[in-house]
DNA sequence: TAAGTGATGCAT
DNA sequence: TGCATCACTTAA
């Protein structure tokens, strides 16, 4: 039976500096690229987990597949709000997804994560998300957020503040995280109908965290 | 490849 | 109020 983690939080993690609001004033399209390599962080009573982010996928204003499309609603209530924050919204009936919400107040941007690298708290991971591979731990947008036990009641948090129960820190290492993982991809968003042939999904060819392989279309920026 | 799951939001 | 749709996962 898997073991939610508490929704509480705990004390700074000192080690971790949190992004600036700064990073995520910019558009998605180019927030989503520069994710990668920085490090997703859950912090719980019992620690905290999470690890590097190694697949993205941005939704942009004027784009028909964001769920800030046309106007705001409940749902997308905080996509509307300032950067910098958390979106997180159920879906499937059963998933969670993560968002990183982008551009400034006003504007529904947003970055969808698909994909991390487990580097902390691997154990309070799997007690929550019992795996028999530790590849299937967090290689998808859903599989992280059961792992990390992110759910409804993180939708909105401030991920730049270090007192937040997430937050999105920086990687001192990111560039020779990248590096070791290159080329970094870009191609088409995966589950959509609406604007699917946009290229706005990024990801580390080289990550073994990767929720899934594209076929074609791939463009190498490194 | 397809079923399961339930909230969401638009159509009625 | 009804119902198609859905930024997914798992078991086949």
């Amino acid at each position: 039976m898997p073991r939610p983690l508490e929704n509480r939080a705990v004390p700074p993690a000192s080690d971790f500096q949190p992004l600036p609001q700064s990073f995520y004033e910019p558009s998605a399209a180019k927030v989503a690229p520069a994710l990668l390599g920085h490090f997703l962080i859950r912090r719980t009573p019992q620690g905290i987990c999470g690890g590097a982010i190694v697949e993205t996928e941005a939704y942009l204003t004027d784009d028909p597949a964001c769920h800030g499309y046309g106007r705001q609603t409940p749902r997308n209530r905080v996509m509307y709000g300032p950067p910098g924050r958390a979106y997180v919204y159920f879906i499937y009936g059963n998933h969670w997804c993560f968002n990183t919400v982008c551009a400034r107040e006003g504007i529904a941007e947003a970055v969808l994560v698909r994909a991390i690298e487990p580097s902390f708290g691997k154990e309070l991971m799997l007690a929550a998300r019992p795996v028999q591979s530790e590849l299937d731990l967090s290689n998808g947008p859903a599989k992280f957020c059961q792992a990390m036990g992110i759910d409804r009641t993180f939708d909105g948090v401030d991920l730049t503040d270090p007192d937040s129960p997430i937050i999105v820190a920086r990687n001192l290492r990111k560039t020779q995280f990248c590096k070791e993982r290159a080329p970094l991809i870009t191609t088409t968003r995966i589950g959509i109908t609406k604007a699917s042939g946009l290229p706005l999904r990024f990801y580390l060819a080289g990550s073994a965290f990767v929720s899934r392989r594209s076929r074609q279309a791939e463009k190498q920026i490194v």
